[in-house]
RNA sequence: GCUGGCGUAGCUCAGGGGUAGAGCAACUGCCUUGUAAGCAGUGGGUCAGGGGUUCAAAUCCUCUCGCCAGCGCCA
């Protein structure tokens, strides 16, 4: 992961410590401008720090209560005050020793101990009227630069990001350049509020949430839909390239914890329960168990690779505050696969998870970016051995075509890893596939081995991968990315037969027992409703297809098609729409196509 | 877990010491409906749960649970 402005913000060291572009520089000097508004209105607040941050920026403030709507609407006010006086920034210089009296003077003892911490003799100070702040800089020439800012939101933080440090109260805002672009960013978070999945699953009737099982969803009839297709998706995929499906157990005994490792250290996250006497936990990962499977029988290096798949049933023990809809559950499935292979085979291997990963989100119309993490500071292994896996990643990341970033130092103490994030229609980023290299931990916990050509026995290495990571955060993530208008193929209802009255619903049971029979998710709404009560309904629910039905289709033996969108195609052959939607729904065509070929 | 906010009908929300309300949804009837809400009527709540204050608690106090935002952690 690249430095973010917040960690540079803090060392405060070197020459360029904030980034010096436009944009996170206009947004370092509004959040001057909102400390300064602060410290006009409550003199008490000392100031912690007030970084630029991804599309905006914020100032963390000592308070003891909680910043109010109404403090953030005065402080807004305050701050359009400051930039109408149009106050120059003005930098000067002091030898380090002097800021120190000079902000503990002023009973700033956060900055004091940021220049406590300072590996510099001289400190840069920044001042735009009655407020003075340590600061790197660069900042905009004067308060007058800053043309559309809002705040957003205020809430605790702790200091440094520690949570034995104590709780400031920070207040997030925006920034930019031109008040469109402050639109746009608004009409941004409002469209994602309006995208929320849990809005949307209880809406679209995908899922609910219960007090009995915080952190676990309860999946109605129309969201299984999306959990069964998916499934099916990555069985056809993965049937495909090789791959055998295996389940195995969710509660499982604590000396298998023990022998992987997590007994030691992820014990406070596992869910544990004693059986006569011995105690069990569930399992909050699927390697150490799928271990069984591949110690069940003797191995030759013939039989490698090993590709098992498990969709696994994991739980773990999220710390209550963490949860969040389907983003964050306690319990979840992991559409998993472990890849066992000999040395030479990791590169081919590594390079067809890739291949797979593409096919994946090519579906979904998602943006995959690939990072390479590289050997960490700590590690198991030789460093031979890593050479050669992390020149293996390069070459199956080149071999692929792909673009990628290099992580250096961030891998797991086992092996380097390929962490791969997604970027969804609203421009979010999301982090959900991982492909692990495994050269030790597995192999070596377990014993694992292989008989080699000379009839010796060899590690073989272990590839972790998931690639929708887990169907309820991959699910909630492709809900708000379309917005609950899910292509055909996912949809849990595909098309909606609606006669106009009682004197077409023969016709209309007909059409209806026809798409049935062709194995759509068709729904008849044959309620004692206008038509256009009936519409309205489908197009709520997202339903791609309305066929609407009344004496004149009858006759021609077509449906009049309308669009979720509201596009009316007119009348169509019955024919003609089940063939078309059949082939849309097996190709798994992300745009709506019925009645256009 | 921590800080702050919140929890009233299936959903969205009003009511803030005097015994429970609206809209949508549901149900029943009328209407026979042609591309985004036809009309009328009816039913529905241990006001998250426990304890307390009070003649009286949805309302005040307290604890627990859950939800929301953020911190930290993460698929």
């Amino acid at each position: 992961m690249a430095e973010s402005e917040e960690d540079r913000h803090l060392k405060f060291s070197g020459t360029s410590d904030c980034d010096p572009s436009p944009l996170p520089t206009l947004r370092h000097s509004t959040s001057h401008v909102m400390a300064q508004a602060v410290k006009r209105l409550f003199p008490d607040v000392k100031v912690a720090i007030g970084p630029a941050i991804d599309d905006g920026f914020y100032y963390d403030f000592a308070k003891l209560e909680a910043f109010t709507p109404q403090d953030l609407e005065k402080i807004e006010a305050v701050m359009r005050d400051i930039i109408k006086a149009d106050l120059p920034f003005e930098r000067r210089e002091l030898p380090r020793a002097e800021a120190i009296t000079l902000f503990r003077q002023r009973g700033e003892t956060f900055k004091v101990e940021i220049l406590e911490g300072i590996d510099a003799d001289t400190v840069s100070l920044y001042r735009q009227g009655d407020f003075e702040d340590l600061c790197r800089g660069p900042h905009v020439p004067s308060t007058g630069h800053i043309k559309a800012f809002k705040l957003l939101s205020s809430s605790g933080a702790y200091w440094r990001g520690d949570e034995r440090n104590p709780m400031l109260q920070r207040i997030y805002g925006t920034a930019w350049q031109t008040q469109e672009d402050l639109d746009r960013y608004l009409w941004r978070l409002e469209e994602a509020k309006k995208r929320d999945h849990r809005k949307l699953g209880r809406e679209l009737d995908l899922f609910v949430f219960h007090d009995v099982s915080p952190g676990a969803p309860f999946w109605l009839p129309k969201g299984m839909v999306l959990v069964r297709e998916l499934e099916r998706f990555a069985r056809e995929a993965q049937d495909a390239r090789g791959y055998t499906e295996i389940s195995t157990p969710i509660l499982v005994n604590k000396k298998l914890w023990e022998q992987s490792g997590h007994w030691e250290h992820y014990r406070t996250n596992m869910f544990t329960l004693e059986v006569e006497g011995q105690l069990y936990s569930l399992k909050p990962m699927n390697c150490p168990p799928s271990t069984f499977v591949y110690r069940h029988a003797l191995r030759s290096y013939r039989d490698l690779p090993l590709r098992l798949s498990e969709m696994g049933r994991l739980h773990r023990n999220e710390r209550s505050g963490t949860l969040t809809g389907l983003f964050r559950v306690r319990q979840f499935t992991q559409d998993d696969a472990h890849i066992y292979c000999r040395p030479d085979q990791m590169q081919e291997e590594i390079a067809g998870v890739l291949g797979l990963v593409r096919e994946f989100y090519k579906v979904f119309n998602l943006e995959p970016s690939f990072r390479l993490a590289t050997r960490p500071e700590n590690y198991l292994g030789t460093p031979a051995q890593w050479d050669a896996a992390e020149a293996a990643l390069h070459a199956a990341l080149e071999a692929n075509g792909l673009a990628y970033e290099v992580n250096a130092g961030e891998g797991a103490f086992y092996g380097p890893k390929i962490d791969i994030g997604v970027q969804d229609v609203l421009g979010r980023d999301w982090q959900i596939a991982t492909i692990q290299l495994d050269l030790t931990m597995l192999p070596e916990l377990f014993d694992l081995t292989y008989v080699d050509s000379d009839g010796q026995p060899k590690r073989p290495v272990a590839i972790h991968r998931a690639i929708f990571g887990s169907f309820e955060r991959f699910i909630g993530i492709i809900t708000e990315h379309f917005a609950g208008a899910f292509p055909t193929w996912l949809a849990p209802v595909q098309a909606r037969v609606l006669p106009v009255s009682e004197k077409s619903s023969a016709y209309a049971r007909t059409v209806h027992r026809r798409l049935v029979e062709a194995r759509l998710r068709a729904e008849l709404d044959d309620r004692n409703e206008k038509l256009g009560y009936r519409i309205r309904e489908a197009q709520l629910q997202k339903v791609p297809y309305m066929m609407v039905v009344g004496e004149r289709e009858a006759q021609n033996g077509t449906v009049s098609l309308r669009y979720r969108t509201g596009e009316d195609l007119g009348a169509v052959a019955l024919d003609r729409v089940a063939a078309d939607l059949g082939h849309e729904i097996a190709s798994r065509t992300v745009t709506l196509t019925v009645g256009r070929s």
